[in-house]
Parts: structure tokens; sequence; C-alpha cells
DNA sequence: CTGTTAGCGCATTCAT
DNA sequence: ATGAATGCGCTAACAG
């Protein structure tokens, strides 16, 4: 593979100017930069990155941290960050945190050690504590999905307390008085927010939140088909159950249907997320949605903007959720 | 941030000694090498693994490239794919295809330009021929769901033919004998092979296969609801349908459910993958399964002990696809 | 505008 | 078993 020296030797200049080629500096007249071309055509010239980075201290590599890869939550989110970023040359190394501390800090670790520019992180498990720590190490750090107030401004989020409100308010609205809660496990920030929210609409529909039609779930299709069950054994009757994000849902309403219940004609359920199968499971998910992707590509944009002093717009850190109405829930008959 | 020169001093030693450390060389008296661990120790060293991939050539790196990110598909492949290497301390960079030939090609050399030991591909729309040269460079090459007989060994796929035989089969089995097919996009390899195998088992039934009851699709769930449409415009009867993934099953399923149809009463369906979703759509969806995590790990493997020399037991190039029987597919009744 | 000179942090001969 | 010397391919002052 030919170096930048055999470029030079082959266009008769120095290592300098074949550099100052391979990285647009201005100060080169039209015609040296011409045979410079030139020559890195004829040699087939690539740029060794490994070098570039280890002479320039940048990698043009970002680190992310997710907590999974299946499951359809995170995929999205990959998806517009390894886009928007690979347009500007970046390289994207991916690290999975499995929602455990220890394996979230050693992923941490490892992206640290790659030399990474960057890291844009989604854990879950790891204390505030711990991130403002390595915020204040050199590399920028960018938190989906978590808000830290000493780190605000690296801190892209969904306003999940919202979500959760709006999930509930919509089974108020729709006449429900008696209303199940399946949780998402409670060591979850976001599980908690969303429980709140939903706390708030029961009050502000004059609801009383009952501890006995409250389940704390998985985020999994186990999950919610546990608590759908346990729900149904409690003997107590409801009208509607909200689940913590749509893959508790699609449990839950797998668990009706074989049941005998009709869903939403017996019962209505709402999800949250709004991820891809929502629509094709039937009935159709009503939900809230969650703008993952989005949230994916403007961490993106913020590490080439601040990292890279790629000019990119930024639209914002903080996302709200929407309620999406489609099948699954209906006013209540009284 | 300390480097081996720090460490070098700290202890007392030479720099090739401490680089003996880091790299396990024997070579290293015990005491030498307590001296040294210490001195790290006490500097907080880490190893830039950028100056160890100058000048070792070898970035520990291999680069992933799939189709998309999204969905239910890629996945699992992708996290059995990051534990396998992680654990050995490789990192994977990703890159997105989008199953057009020139992102993919680009892609490609995306990857290499990153100074990648080895790249594992699941590339569609790149031809045979592109892929062999490559091969013939020097970075090796694994390819996942595509055979080609000039890379026998370093091909990682499914069966398509007799998944496609099987899926067919199970409903000739049960008694069907109109059985329409909505196939994946004609230009995608396993897609024309699902189809052989369908044609097969219908032969093997003693059925005719009937162009008006093929409808070519796009492996969405669009696909599936445009092709369940147009199948039901045909006013052709017909009592089964295979479809060629699961996502285009869940399509086709909303689409039924619309119009009123019961299934499996009144249409049989099955698809393809056994993606996560399919037990949670209803009827549980009767599919065929394709062991895509594993062969995402057999692909991790094989770089591994490849590239890598770290003596990983192989299990196997092929994989077979299986028949997973749930609830969307019946007897006919006649 | 162009060339010279130093490193970047580490692995690796080759000596000893 | 240990050390000295060299270079991986490139960037970045600094000169001119």
């Amino acid at each position: 593979m030919a170096t930048i020296y055999d470029v030079s030797l082959r266009a008769g200049v120095s290592l300098a100017t074949v550099s100052r080629v391979i990285n647009k500096n201005n100060n080169v007249s039209d015609k040296t930069r011409q045979k410079v071309l030139e020559a890195m055509a004829e040699l087939d010239y690539r740029p060794n990155t490994i070098a570039q980075s280890l002479a320039s201290n940048v990698s043009n590599s970002v680190g992310v941290l997710v907590s999974q890869l299946d499951g359809p939550y995170y995929g999205p989110m990959m998806a517009e960050i390894e886009a928007a970023l690979r347009a500007q040359n970046k390289h994207v190394i991916i690290a999975v945190g499995h929602s455990d501390a220890a394996v979230e800090q050693d992923s941490v670790e490892f992206l640290l050690s790659r030399g990474c520019d960057a890291l844009i992180l989604d854990v879950e498990a790891v204390s505030d504590d711990y991130l403002v720590k390595l915020s204040q190490r050199s590399v920028p750090i960018v938190l989906i999905n978590r808000y830290i107030q000493a780190m605000e401004p690296c801190c892209i989020y969904l306003n999940n307390e919202l979500g959760g409100y709006l999930a509930t308010r919509h089974m108020v609205d729709l006449g429900h008085r008696s209303i199940a809660y399946i949780s998402g496990p409670k060591n979850k920030h976001d599980a908690m927010e969303r429980l709140v929210g939903h706390q708030r609409a029961l009050a502000e529909g004059g609801l009383v939140f009952d501890p006995a039609l409250y389940i704390e779930g998985d985020y999994k299709e186990e999950g919610g088909e546990a608590g759908m069950l346990a729900l149904l054994q409690t003997g107590k009757s409801f009208s509607a159950v909200v689940c913590a994000n749509d893959q508790m849902a699609s449990g839950a309403i797998a668990v009706c249907l074989q049941r005998g219940l009709v869903i939403p004609r017996d019962l209505s359920v709402i999800g949250y997320d709004n991820v891809p199968f929502a629509k094709y499971i039937s009935p159709k998910l009503t939900t809230v949605n969650n703008p993952i992707h989005e949230m994916g590509k403007m961490a993106a944009l913020w590490v080439l903007r601040h990292v890279y002093a790629d000019d990119q717009t930024l639209v914002n850190n903080v996302f709200e959720p929407e309620l999406v109405v489609r099948g699954s829930a209906i006013r209540a008959v009284n």
C-alpha cells in the first residue's frame, strides 16, 4: 500500500505538501495540488487513518454504548447515528451495556481505550455520580435518554413524565375509572418517570392510585404477559391497562387473547414507545410516540458540532412524546 | 495520560521491557514484571491502542456491514457479533449498506480505510464478482447470508431453499391445495432461493405453481399488505398464503383482519425468519426459524480463529431452517 | 506557497 | 532476561 512518502516522491514535492492536499489545506497552489492528486491516483493511495489518528490525536471514531442491540428500540436509533456520522466520515464503534452497571462501566473504558473522540451513551445502571465524573475527563460525552442536571447541555432525553401522563390521560378521557398499570423495572429512570406521569393523570382525573392495580414489569413481552396474568388474578375489575412500553403491551394483549378477552371491547390497552411493530399487532396498538431515532440523530449532530466543529444545526435536547391513537383503546362503557 | 515511556522511567527499566509485559511476552523475570506492573498501576497507565495498531499493523477492529440496522432482523445478529468479539477485546465498527450496490461498495472502502483486520459482510446488492475480487485483497472477508462457490470457506449461510420448501410443505401437509405466495424482492438471492423451495414443495405435492397467486413483495410490512390486497383482488380463491418473511406476513395478516377475515379459520398464513415479534402478533405466527443470531456468532468466531488465531471452535457454515408451528396455519377444510 | 524537522506511542529487531 | 535503536505513516510547527 502506497504511503504519503511514495506520493511525495512521484509528485516531486515534500511530505508536508502531500499532507496539505490530503487535509484540504488551502496553502497549496493549484498546480502542485494537481500533481499530487495525480500521483495519488496513479499509486491508488489511501491515507492510513491509524497513522493520521496517532499523529493528529483525533481518531474520527465515536463510541456508542447502548443497553441492547436486539429488540425494536435501539435499531432505529443506531441507524440514525450511523448515518449522520458516516456522512461526515466518522465511524461508530458499538458496545453493549446490558443494563448492568459493571458491564456499562467496562464498556465505557473499552470505548475510551479505543481512542474514541466522543461517547454517546444510553446507559441505565450506572450512577449519576459516575457519569458526572466521567464527563469531567477529557472525552466529550452525550447522554441519551437520561437527564442529569450537572450535565444538562449534553443530555438528550424524552419528557417521560409527560408521556406517562398522556397515556393515562387518554384512558381517563375515554371515561375509564379503573385503570391498571404495568410499569417498567423500578430501577430504571424512565420507568419511574412514566409512572409519575401516570399518577398525575390519575389524580387530575379524580382517581386514586390503587397499588393492587400496579404491577412492576421488565419492559419485555414476558413481563407484559406476567403482569396481565397477575392483574387478572387479583379479581379486581378494571377496564383499561396502560403499559409502560409496547413490548409489554403486546405481551399483555397476547394473554388477553388467550383468555378470550377481546381488545378493546373488553379491555382497553395502551403502550409506549411506538416501536415499528406496534401497528402490526392486532388490534393496532394505541401508544405514545417516543422519537428515539430523532434523539439518536440529535446526539450524532451534537458530536459533529461540538467535537468536530462541523457546523450542524441542533434542534433541541428535550423531546416531547405524543399520543398515537390506534385501535387498542376505546371509550369505556358504563 | 501516561505512556509506556513514563512507565519505563518509574519502573527503572527500558521501553522494550514494558512493551514485553504489556504483550505478555514470557521473556521477563517475575521481579521486573512486578515492578512494571506496579508502575503501571501507580500511573494508571492504559495502552494507546492507536499507537499499538500503527506499530503492529493490527487494529483489533473488525468491520461489520449490514443492510439495515432498524427492523427486527439484524439486531440479534449484531448483538452476537459484538458479544463474541468484545469478549476477546476486539471492537466492531458498523456500517450500513441499505441494499444498494454503490453504498455497499462505498461502505466496504470506508471500513477498509479504517484499518479493519477483517470484514463481516451481509450484502445483497453487490455482485459475486466484486466480492470474489475483494476477497483476493489482503483483508479477510466473511460473508453472511450469501453463498459464493469461490469463497465457500468464508460463507455463512442458511439453506433458504429448504426453508421455502418447509414452509410450503407445511401447508401442503395441512391439506391446502391452493397456496398463494408473497415473495421477497426478486433481486435478492435469499428471496429467490426461498421461492425455489416453495415451488419444489408445490410440485412434490402435485400442485402447479399459479403465477396469479404469486406476488413479489419487498420484505417489509407494506409489501405484505400490498401483496395480500393484490391477492384478494384477483378474485381467485386460496386457502393459504406463504410469506417470504415475517414482516410481510404481519402486514398480510393486518389486511385480512381489516377485511374481516379470521386467521387461521378463513386463511392460513405462514411467515419466515421467526423474528422476535412473530409470537406476539395474533394469532401467533407459524413460521420458519432463521438462526440469524447463531450465524452472526459463527462469523465472529470465524474471524477470531482465522484472523486473530484465537483458538475458537467453529461449528459450521451452513445452517438449516426449521419449521416453527404456532397458530396462524391450520388444516384446510374441504 | 513549500520544505525540513520532530515527534505521536508503541512493537520489534538486534545486541548484550 | 534486558536494553538501544529504528520505524510504522502521518501531522504540525517552524523556516524560508
